[in-house]
DNA sequence: TTATTATGGTTACATAAAGTTACCAGGTAA
DNA sequence: TTACCTGGTAACTTTATGTAACCATAATAA
């Protein structure tokens, strides 16, 4: 029996969404609660609001995000964690738990 | 009491660190047993020689990754984990789990 | 009335990061 | 001699990200 020779999809996909720049911090913002979009740029506001709302869509096209649009003046959006997407950040808090110990 | 109102810079930290692209999936080939620099690249062959060279720079520098150079013809180079590095590895296990239920 | 503010974007452009191809040194093998 | 293997590096192209200005709508301030 030999060691594994070749990547399992799913770990290469799951590293390819988590690869991307600013994904985790999105992923833990939302963890708390929903936030809108200007929120979460308050939070990280080094992340543009042109890669921000590229994230999103990205997230939401991943079902891992869920986005609610709020007919109100002005019209806002929240943004919150589908079911998905909140065992995707619970899976994330042993990276923070590291995170906290070694760094 | 309210809500976190501000990012950890720890958590912001590892997050920039797995937010550069391959180094998820470097880490977790490394997870296996040691090995050199063609070894990766023959497990990630979408990872070009250039960056694979980057990121290996990188976790160096960040103690994650431990550089070995073999004076053997030809020279050959073998990277392994820190116990910094085997550690982020064991938390990134969580990750694979939910990619393994979710993706 | 006429500005000003806030929302969640989008657009055009500049810079940084990643991909591609060719190449190098040193030794080995054919 | 020629070709090959190793772990790179250099120059160049393409993609991703950062920056600044702008938009429509409606509420509010002057």
């Amino acid at each position: 029996m030999e060691t594994e020779n070749k990547l399992c999809s799913k770990v290469e996909e799951c590293y390819h969404i988590l690869g991307k720049k600013w994904v985790g911090l999105v992923i833990h913002t939302l963890m708390e609660e929903p936030k809108r979009f200007s929120e979460i740029h308050a939070f990280i506001p080094d992340l543009s609001k042109r890669v921000l709302n590229e994230r999103m869509k990205e997230l939401e096209d991943n079902g891992i995000v869920l986005r609610n649009v709020i007919a109100d003046r002005p019209v806002r959006t929240e943004y919150s964690l589908t079911k998905k997407g909140t065992e995707l950040g619970r899976s994330l808090k042993a990276l923070e738990e590291w995170a906290d110990k070694w760094l």
